[in-house]
DNA sequence: ACACGGATACTA
DNA sequence: AGTATCCGTGTC
């Protein structure tokens, strides 16, 4: 299970390193192939930006907890509150590849095809029963209802933000390179896997 | 292309 | 109370 330590960083650390990870959710569980990082700073796309509860929210919890909430009046999305020595924000889980439990989120979303079944934030919070009751809970706790480490290395590919009316010009959405269960095709295909030398940290002054 | 739908945070 | 906005999805 990933540790609390995981999510003590920068949001933009945090929403490239769950690219790969496991999210196990009771029965079923799915691989992460895309997030997009939101700074509770400066970033007028973040809830903090226009939200005092938001900003109260980043305040009262600890790194690890969901944040999750309602949008468009029907969809949830699915958030982690991450808290670094420098930064704080959130990362937004925007697609999975289904892995177990297939049966059970066919039932719940009612498609056919695997490939959408998880392929867009309010998409995978249906698929996987997340609502708002899930809000504020921890994600560090219990395995059963967390993420857990990748194998490997993936290759992660960095793009604008998708859906969002400002600062989506932002290179801050990650995605699994190559994954065919992402919600939109990536625009911009740099590889930005995690070197110390190359285009991530020029691309990403956040950091 | 558009309808759908509710919480939050403004204006008063 | 009324209004504007919002990290979307499915079907038109």
């Amino acid at each position: 299970m990933i540790a609390r330590e995981f999510f003590e960083r920068s949001p933009l650390v945090c929403a490239r390193g769950l690219i790969g990870a496991e999210l196990r959710w009771g029965g079923c569980a799915g691989t992460v192939v895309e997030t997009e990082a939101y700074d509770a700073a400066g970033d007028e796309a973040c809830h903090t930006f226009f939200r005092p509860s938001a900003r109260s929210f980043v305040e009262r919890h600890q790194a690890g907890t969901a944040y999750v909430y309602l949008n468009y009046g029907m969809h949830w999305l699915l958030n982690v509150l991450v808290k670094g020595p420098r930064r704080n924000g959130f990362v937004l889980i925007r697609a999975l590849e289904p892995l177990a439990g297939l049966d059970c989120m066919t039932r719940r979303r009612v498609v056919a095809e695997p490939r959408k079944l998880c392929a867009g934030p309010g998409r995978l919070t249906q698929a996987f029963g997340i609502d708002g009751a899930v809000h504020g809970e921890d994600l560090c706790g219990n395995p059963e209802f967390a993420f857990h480490a990748r194998q490997r290395r993936p290759r992660i590919v960095a793009d604008g933000r998708v859906g969002i009316s400002v600062a989506g010009e932002l290179p801050w959405r990650f995605t699994l390179a190559g994954s065919r269960f992402v919600s939109v095709r990536a625009r911009d295909f740099r590889i930005v896997t995690q070197k110390k030398t190359g285009t991530a940290s020029k691309n990403h002054p956040g950091l």
